[in-house]
DNA sequence: CGCCTTATTGAACCCCATCAATATCTGTGG
DNA sequence: CCACAGATATTGATGGGGTTCAATAAGGCG
C-alpha cells in the first residue's frame, strides 16, 4: 500500500468517481478506496459523438476506458468488405485490449458516448500494484466470452425471428433502470443501433431485420413507437418467440 | 516463495513435466521452477475416450485441467435441442472455469483425450500465491474470445464454402507437428470431428458439410484420403477460397 | 456376413438475400 | 416555414444457397 499512499498524498477523490457506474458495477469496483483514488489522479471524462472510432482494428490505441454512458459497437470485417459486430458494450463496460496493443476489432461509438480515460501506462501500474483490478479485467473477459458464444449459438443456430426477439431482449435487459426485471408488463425499449448495424450484428440483412420487425409489430409482440423506439408487450414472449432459456 | 518451499520440501519435478507441452506453451509456461514443483504435487494425467462428458452444462465440477493430447469440443444448446459448437480445444489449452463454478457450455472429448487434472482448490490457491498464473489464465481467456470472436463473423458473414475452408486451415494450423507452416505445399490433415460435429461448428447441416466437402474435392482444392483425413493442395489455396487474411 | 452408425447423393422446398422501388426521416439553406 | 437532398427504413418481386425429407452407399464392429 505504500506506493498508493506515497502517489496520492493530499488528494481527493472526484465527485463523479462517488456516483459512477463503474464504481459499483464495473471495474473500478473492487478497488480499495486508495487504489481509486490513484487512478482518479490520472482519469478524464471524454464525450464522444456516435460514430467516432475508439478503438481501429490495426491501429495503436493509447488509452484504455471505462464506458460511462451510451452503446459501443466491436465489429470485424472480412477482406472483401462484409461486417460482423462481434459484441455490443453497454456501461460500465471496460474499453480497450490488456496485454496486446493492437488486436482485430474495430470499437465504434454506436450513440453518443461518455468515456473515463486512462492512459495504457497507468493501466500497467495498476495491473502490477492492484491484483483486485487485475481479477476485475479477468473476469469481464471471461463475461464477455460467454456473451460471445451465447451469441454464437445465434449467430449458427437461430432464425431470423429469433435473433431479433433476442437481440430486443438483449437490449431490453442492459438498458434496464437497475430495478428488478419485470417480465411480464409492456416496457418502452429504445433501440441503439441503425437497422444497418443490427443486420450487422445479427448476420441478416437490413431488408430481413426490416421486415422481421413489421412482423413482430403485425403479430403483437411489439409496437412501433419510433424508428428507435418500440414498446414490448412482455419480456417472457420475447423469451418465449426466441425459444431460449 | 515462502509458502511454496514449505510446500515441496523434498520433492522432485515429474519426468512428464518437462517434456509437457503445457509446460512450453501453456498455463504452466509461466510458472516459476518451485511454483510447477507445487502444483505437480498436485496433478494426475488421465485418459480419456471420445464422447466422455469433461464439463457439463449444469453440472457441478470440481477439477480443472490441461489438455495434453486429442481435441475438444465445446458446446452449447437452445431450449429445442439445435446445438452449436462454440470452440475447439488443442493441446495444451486449459480446461475449467475460473470464477465461476457452473457455466453454460459443456465440453465432450472430440477424439480419445489425455488430460493433467488437478483439483480446484489447487487452482485458487495458486491463483493468489503465483500471479504468473493468473496472468496466463487471463491471456487464454483473451485468445479464447478473440477466436470466438472471429468465429462469429464466420457464423454470421461467410458462405458455406468459406466456412469449410477455414475449418480445415484452422484444424491444419492446431495439429501442426510444430515446424514452421508451410503455405505452398501438399499437406495431410486429419480432421478430429464427425461431419455432425462439423455441422454443429459451423452452423449448417450434415448433407451441407458433405456436399461442399465433395465440391471441394471436385474443384482441386482437397483430395480424399479417408473419411476423417484429407490432403490440403496448398494452405494458401485455402486461405482465398475463405477470402481470409 | 449382417447390423448399426455415419456419410454421400438426390429432389423439392423455403427462408433469407438480392435487386429495385417507394417512403420516411433529418438536417440544411432559402 | 417549406423545399430539397441524402441518408435511413420499409415494402415488393424474384432467385439462390442451404435446409429438409428421402434414399443409397460406405464404414465399423459384433
Amino acid at each position: 500500500m505504500d506506493f498508493f499512499e506515497r502517489e496520492t498524498r493530499g488528494l481527493e477523490l472526484p465527485e463523479i468517481c462517488k456516483s459512477c457506474e463503474a464504481r459499483h458495477k464495473g471495474i473500478c469496483s473492487n478497488l480499495a478506496d486508495i487504489e481509486l483514488l490513484y487512478l482518479s489522479k490520472w482519469t478524464e471524462q471524454v464525450d464522444y459523438p456516435a460514430g467516432t472510432e475508439l478503438l481501429s482494428q490495426d491501429h495503436h490505441v493509447e488509452t484504455y476506458a471505462n464506458l460511462l454512458k451510451g452503446v459501443v459497437k466491436l465489429s470485424k470485417l472480412t477482406d472483401d468488405g462484409r461486417q460482423q459486430i462481434v459484441g455490443l458494450q453497454f456501461a460500465p463496460d471496460f474499453l480497450g485490449r490488456p496485454f496486446s496493443d493492437v488486436g482485430d476489432v474495430s470499437a465504434v461509438a454506436a450513440t453518443d458516448v461518455r468515456v473515463c480515460e486512462f492512459p495504457r501506462e497507468t493501466l500497467a501500474t495498476m495491473m502490477e500494484k492492484a491484483p483486485g483490478l487485475t481479477a476485475m479485467l479477468h473476469r469481464q473477459a471471461l463475461v464477455e466470452l460467454e456473451d460471445a458464444r451465447e451469441w454464437m449459438l445465434t449467430l449458427g443456430r437461430r432464425s431470423a425471428t429469433e435473433k431479433l426477439a433476442l437481440f430486443i431482449l438483449d437490449v431490453a435487459l442492459h438498458t434496464d433502470p437497475e430495478a428488478d426485471i419485470d417480465y411480464t408488463h409492456e416496457r418502452r425499449v429504445e433501440i441503439p443501433l441503425s437497422r444497418a448495424d443490427i443486420a450487422d450484428f445479427l448476420g441478416l440483412t437490413v431488408e430481413t431485420v426490416s421486415r422481421t420487425l413489421t412482423r413482430l409489430m403485425d403479430d403483437g409482440v411489439l409496437r412501433r413507437l419510433g424508428k428507435r423506439h418500440v414498446a414490448v408487450k412482455s419480456l417472457a414472449a420475447l423469451k418465449a418467440i426466441a425459444h431460449a432459456g
